[in-house]
DNA sequence: AAGCTCAACAACCGCCCGATG
DNA sequence: CCATCGGGCGGTTGTTGAGCT
């Protein structure tokens, strides 16, 4: 037995919502919130629809602080690239767009920049900084867990298993995180005074599909593998990080470093890590 | 002008998860 | 611990309008 639906299906209107709809939600909402029940909420402000619809109107459409019209390229290159390196997770790409909503960048992926990437008309080298580069996101900033994935993974046109030093010049609408971990304290060893990532604590078989990517110059690096049984992440420097590997499987060619602070900067998180995480990134 | 196709986007559906009793 | 509920989310469908033949 399923479960019970949120509403009377048969009394409550669908469709296209009216302009005196609209109006008689934005009014009762500015006067009163939500009250922490959007089920209840129709029926208070006098509207003949469901509460989900209700709320689906209210966060897609009628926000104040919606930003309707056009999306610039710069919102293009952020979409692609989180795309890339989270998939389909609309709510948090849309989180870092302002004004946007996942709907709306749900609808406008769906619709233009699937087909503009398979197509490959967003150019690898006149996309944001942030691309070619490990992302490192931090899934909430009170929970010492990090997630690491790798994005701006090339198209499949290029895609080339097997090739030590490929060629690419698109991005991958489908590589899944690279790896994810557990605790993050589990993972860390302070003789690398950085994150040991051991293949026990992410889903390692999420990457056995992509034995190798590079950048669009050829000075890439690959992951070759689907033994990897660690990688760190080491500073070989004051500021500086990069990617080597327990076993060799994850491997670093060359130009596989990134000013740490940097990167941070580029993905939006610089001073967002929480006192718990901070401390074993060994910056910040 | 009529019919068709397709892009854009609004809206719905149903599942999942956290909160609560 | 379990059941229930509401909110959130991603996938999908429906509607509309522009452009083309």
């Amino acid at each position: 037995m399923g479960r019970a639906p949120c509403c009377d299906k048969a009394n409550v209107k669908r469709g296209p919502w009216s302009a005196e709809e609209d109006a008689t939600l934005k009014n009762y909402l500015q006067k009163h919130g939500t009250g922490g029940n959007w089920i209840s909420l129709p029926r208070k402000a006098g509207l003949k629809r469901c509460g989900k619809s209700c709320r689906l109107r209210w966060l897609n459409y009628l926000r104040p602080d919606i930003k309707h019209g056009g999306f610039t390229e710069e919102e293009d290159d952020l979409i692609c690239s989180l795309y890339s390196s989270m998939g389909s997770r609309w709510s948090v790409i849309a989180s870092r767009l302002p004004g946007r909503t996942d709907n709306d960048v749900k609808n406008y992926w769906n619709t233009k920049l699937k087909k503009k990437m398979l197509e490959g008309k967003l150019d690898a080298k006149k996309s944001s900084k942030i691309r070619n580069k490990i992302d490192i996101s931090i899934n909430n900033c009170n929970d010492p867990v990090v997630q690491f994935s790798a994005f701006s993974v090339p198209e499949s046109e290029t895609y080339n298993p097997g090739n030590s030093s490929p060629c690419f010049s698109a991005y991958s609408t489908t590589l899944p995180p690279l790896m994810e971990m557990g605790s993050f304290q589990q993972c860390c060893d302070p003789q690398f005074q950085g994150l040991i990532l051991n293949q026990t604590q992410f889903p390692i078989s999420s990457f056995m599909e992509v034995p190798s990517f590079g950048t669009s110059g050829c000075d890439s690096y690959s992951v070759s593998s689907s033994h990897q049984e660690a990688s760190s992440l080491v500073p070989s420097d004051s500021n500086r990080y990069s990617i080597s590997s327990g076993n060799g499987s994850l491997v670093k060619d060359n130009g596989f470093e990134f000013l740490y602070d940097e990167l941070l900067n580029d993905l939006g998180f610089q001073g967002k890590f929480s006192p718990e995480v901070a401390p074993f990134l060994g910056n910040n």
